[in-house]
DNA sequence: GCGCTGGACGTTAACGTTAACAAGAGCTCC
DNA sequence: GGAGCTCTTGTTAACGTTAACGTCCAGCGC
């Protein structure tokens, strides 16, 4: 029918007629029926999103990017959200996406689950991931260049006179801990210091406490990189509590930068990620394959900065 | 056709064609198209589910909380956030709803926003509220009780022997905001304690900071109540920041219980929500309503916590 | 044996849209 | 003036599923 033309603006319509379909449209409120598009073309305007655990700031973050821009560009959001990795496969979950004739599929679980759950999709459906090294490069990848990141707040800490740094390590399962870890030993050695073993969290404040408590112990700790804000949290409540100052005794960096962090006590040093970006340009990537920009494939770096606030000083202890 | 039948669980087919239909689905890998099954019924397993600006932590475990339990329900989510009030009219998000067959809706807007949108709902369809009153109760409620909430912080600090209790408060147009504000004044005034004025915040700790550099400048203040957690950490600086302590000199108590609060320093008395919680109730009305159970109108509730902790205690000061 | 009943399964049409083709009007060009 | 072209609009069929009805056959009672 020529309403069909009219809405979705293909050529061949006299100025008039569409003029006429408009206001009739306005008057009756019609609105198409997005299931029967998507039944006779095969594809929807619906974009499936799997996240991880989007409680936590920087995947609810990312998360609202993703919509936001979506919205923007005309596409419906449908979230799938995992808790943790052993609760469902990749391979079902991807199973149950493609049921449903997304337009395509975003991979926001900044997690090893990614990898596993991309041989599931259907071929051909575009996808792009955030926040996770893919192996075989499958599929284009956001990410935040996690080693830039880890590598300026381990060398501020040097710069600043400290011997050696030590690390609150994310879970092994997260890509972005074991990128910030690795950036973290890499540059002390390569300054020729010697890297401590790390002690390993789960991005909780409640496990940045207790990593804490074992920090306050040695006499020899004078700067602490966590993988995360919260975890800094929790390891600046163990060494008030122990009467070390910080940064008279310790300095202190975490990472994320999270709107609460420049309002601890003291405001927490630290290195922002743009999580939202990261969305953002996930969403870009993913509508360029729908709409047969063609596949920018690699990798996307969205780069992160170090704020540097006042729970860094000068080495003195020690 | 019989596989239909077998799928949808249909009574009459016999036990061995069941069996030999299930094989070709597993052999096949079939599985239902979900748009021409919601095109010729008029109903999906999908539901909407309109959000308020999902980075803040309320919102995203609520969020978080739907997602699972509609999926443990078997219905899959599609999700609009909203980032401010004028950016979408209520009835331009709800006929962008409309037109995709939803099976329901949530309005997890913790905001006037939703009271407005509800009525541009077309008739019938299923419609749970979380968090709002509703002033026409046209939907069922889930709502965490603020007012039972913000009245137990209050009394707590009353009955450490402070004069009055200060309040940071949330913005106007949030309902949550007003609840928790109307009720520390009702139980102000029920103990015959005069109420000051009202500090007006807009959630983030940045606020908090701004109105506590307000609040110390004055010199009668022993304790105060923030309508959130990250709000109370800003109060926190800037008490620090002028030689105050916590709770030697001023107490304060916080609102959520957001993960966070209990590693602050000191660690925050708070008034725990369940928001997950609420986003499971939530989805059990709303599958209620669609499947037939009836609507059950009017409030449900989750009752919130205090929580103490140490940044309360007795009125010295003054 | 006949008709009736009920269980098991097949057939038809419809949901609302779009792709592909058909048809008609108006125009150009020789 | 008619063949052929273009520009616009209408018609047909199809997407994959389900509701409603139809058919077939076995079993039963008389």
């Amino acid at each position: 029918m020529t309403v069909s033309r009219v809405l979705n603006e293909h050529a061949g319509v006299k100025a008039s007629t569409r003029a006429r379909v408009l206001a009739a449209v306005a008057e009756l409120g019609y609105r198409p029926n997005s299931m029967a598009r998507a039944l006779v073309t095969g594809r929807s305007r619906v974009l499936g999103v799997v996240g991880f655990d989007t409680r936590l700031y920087g995947p609810a973050t990312t998360l609202f990017g993703i919509e936001q821009a979506a919205r923007d560009a005309g596409y419906t959001v449908r979230v799938t959200t995992l808790e943790s990795t052993g609760q469902n496969s990749g391979e079902e979950v991807m199973r149950d996406l493609m049921s449903e004739s997304l337009a395509g599929v975003i991979l926001a679980a900044p997690h090893d689950w990614a990898a596993g759950a991309l041989p599931h999709l259907t071929k051909g459906t575009p996808v792009v991931v955030v926040d996770v090294d893919i192996e075989q490069e499958s599929a284009p990848v956001v990410g935040i260049a996690q080693h830039a990141g880890a590598r300026q707040a381990t060398e501020h800490l040097l710069s600043l006179g400290h011997r050696t740094v030590w690390h609150v390590a994310g879970p092994v399962d997260w890509p972005s801990a074991q990128a910030r870890e690795t950036a973290w030993r890499t540059t002390l050695t390569e300054a020729g210091r010697k890297a401590p073993a790390p002690l390993r969290g789960d991005w909780t404040a409640r496990s940045g406490y207790e990593q804490g408590r074992r920090l306050v112990r040695r006499k020899d700790v004078t700067a602490v990189f966590a993988a995360n804000d919260q975890m800094a949290l929790g390891v600046l409540l163990a060494l008030r509590e122990a009467g070390l100052d910080v940064p008279g005794d310790v300095s202190l960096v975490g990472f994320d930068d999270i709107p609460e962090a420049a309002y601890f006590w003291p405001p927490l040093t630290t290195v922002r990620q743009d999580f939202d970006e990261a969305g953002r340009l996930a969403l870009d990537l993913l509508v360029d394959q729908i709409e047969g920009a063609g596949v920018r494939d690699g990798l996307t770096v969205v780069e992160p900065e170090l704020v540097v606030r006042a729970s860094t000083g000068p080495a003195a202890r020690n």
